[in-house]
DNA sequence: CTGGACCCTCCCCCTGGGGGAGGGTGCATC
DNA sequence: GATGCACCCTCCCCCAGGGGGAGGGTCCAG
């Protein structure tokens, strides 16, 4: 039997850490003096102690690991860590296009952006919507994207999306991608959808879909300045994309915020 | 001027997030109403939100961000962004390495290791030693062997080092690096150092160091379930490492634990 | 003038730890 | 047997960077 400090030393984790792994019932000393409160754990331990060491270097929450501890059967742990993993690679593209996007927004002289407002007619397009997360929105896309390739086989015109603003400003909310088509089908997810007639504020952003807020930016700039207001959710219409090229200084998406006009001051 | 509200909808943050960031003094409100309190910003400030909220990102600390966005000149600030990359850099490359060890830690079977006892005398070397902490120690490391091996020109034996259980408990410690020669130079941080004789508890650990401490578990259950206490800091010996071969799977480094005999119970 | 959307501040909550206070325990030494 | 000291205990406050929600003021259209 050891004591915390030993253990600490032996299994360079710091007694206050394991304390801790004790409340939270994640390592549970082998015995607890009932008199002192003392603490005292096996030499088996240790292994366990360096999984739950090596979780967290890779930030998995400490539920998580203790979710991995409690599933005894290998099958089942290899499974929950593969899950991890594959959340740290996402995170990572996430940081990759992050750091991309940082520099070409650092970099001098952004070219300026043609704003030009529309008046779009209702239409009644083939759609998947949900309410989704911000965080889980760009896996939500690629989804629906393939669901809707798959059910309709006579598109008409660029797919598109719409976004609740809540989605930007409470970090969840409605989202909706479409395709135009003549006769709309239900199938699945997918079921058809009358989008309402609306004045938009429209902007065409080129290249990686990171650099997407700047446009947002410039958008959201020439709205004001032109006395309006935004009323309902952003639309996004993906005329080029990683669909038709892979070339990203090709890709062509437009944005456009549904406007009207507010009096002057 | 726009309110917090339409702030938030044009650039992507939360009303929440905008206000801490007013509270933070990172993104003040263009003017803020003396009676009601209200914040009103400038579509001026779109650029900036959106530089923040790139940075944030990529988990930029709110004070970095400050001082990246007080230093007007574009060289400073794209140094502070390059600093910040290398070190997400830095902090993929652990990541690997614990994702690495991670699967070798759940993979079945691993060999057991031969543990000795042994007697070591008294030795003077040349050596660097610093208080680190332990998120610094590799880069420590690499700095004190480089200067060590620039020092040292007569070796008699492969480089070493100790590090205080301190260093593992309580997140920083002493260490000390050194390389074993017959006259220690006094150059720089080098200088001779006389190593204590001790009575150690080895163990050579085979492979990549991320999986040392499944090395520093066997030794430490070996060390108690033989009636054994330990008693100083750990000592580490580079017997094959990177210096010599790429082979990962080459590299030696042997782990001693001085140890004293306790009482049975 | 009333309702609803919007804004304000303030406090508590989350994650995974660290610092330190104040007090009890185990053991060797005097 | 007392004393010192290392070690252990619990409890509370602190950090980042937010989110949830209470309680109350403000703006504007109908």
């Amino acid at each position: 039997m050891l004591t915390i400090g030993e253990f600490s030393r032996l299994s360079h984790l710091s007694v206050r850490t394991l304390r801790r792994y004790h409340d939270a019932g994640l390592l549970e000393p082998a015995t607890v003096d009932e008199a002192t409160g003392y603490r005292h754990y096996g030499v088996d331990q240790i292994p366990t102690a360096q999984v739950i060491h090596r979780l967290r270097e890779l930030d998995v929450p400490l539920s998580d690991v203790q979710r991995i501890l409690r599933s005894g059967d290998p099958q089942t742990r290899a499974m929950l860590v593969a899950d991890h993993l594959r959340r740290l690679e996402s995170e990572l593209e996430r940081t990759r296009g992050a750091v991309a996007s940082l520099r070409r927004l650092l970099a001098p002289e952004p070219p300026p952006l043609d704003v030009e407002l529309r008046v779009v007619p209702a239409t009644t397009v083939a759609a998947v919507e949900d309410d989704v997360a911000v965080d889980e929105v760009l896996a939500w896309y690629a989804g629906a994207m393939a669901e809707l390739d798959a059910a309709v086989d006579d598109p008409t015109g660029a797919p598109g999306g719409l976004f609740d603003n809540e989605l930007f400003e409470d970090g969840r909310g409605h989202a909706l991608l479409y395709r135009p088509t003549a006769r709309p089908p239900r199938s699945g997810r997918v079921h058809p959808v009358t989008l309402p007639a609306v004045e938009l504020a429209v902007t065409t952003h080129a290249g990686e879909h990171d650099d997407i807020e700047v446009a947002y930016g410039e958008l959201g700039i020439w709205v004001v300045t032109n006395a309006l207001a935004v009323a309902g959710p952003v639309r996004e219409t993906y005329l080029v994309g990683p669909r038709d090229t892979t070339d990203p200084s090709a890709w062509r998406t437009e944005i456009g915020w549904p406007v009207f006009r507010v009096a002057p001051h």
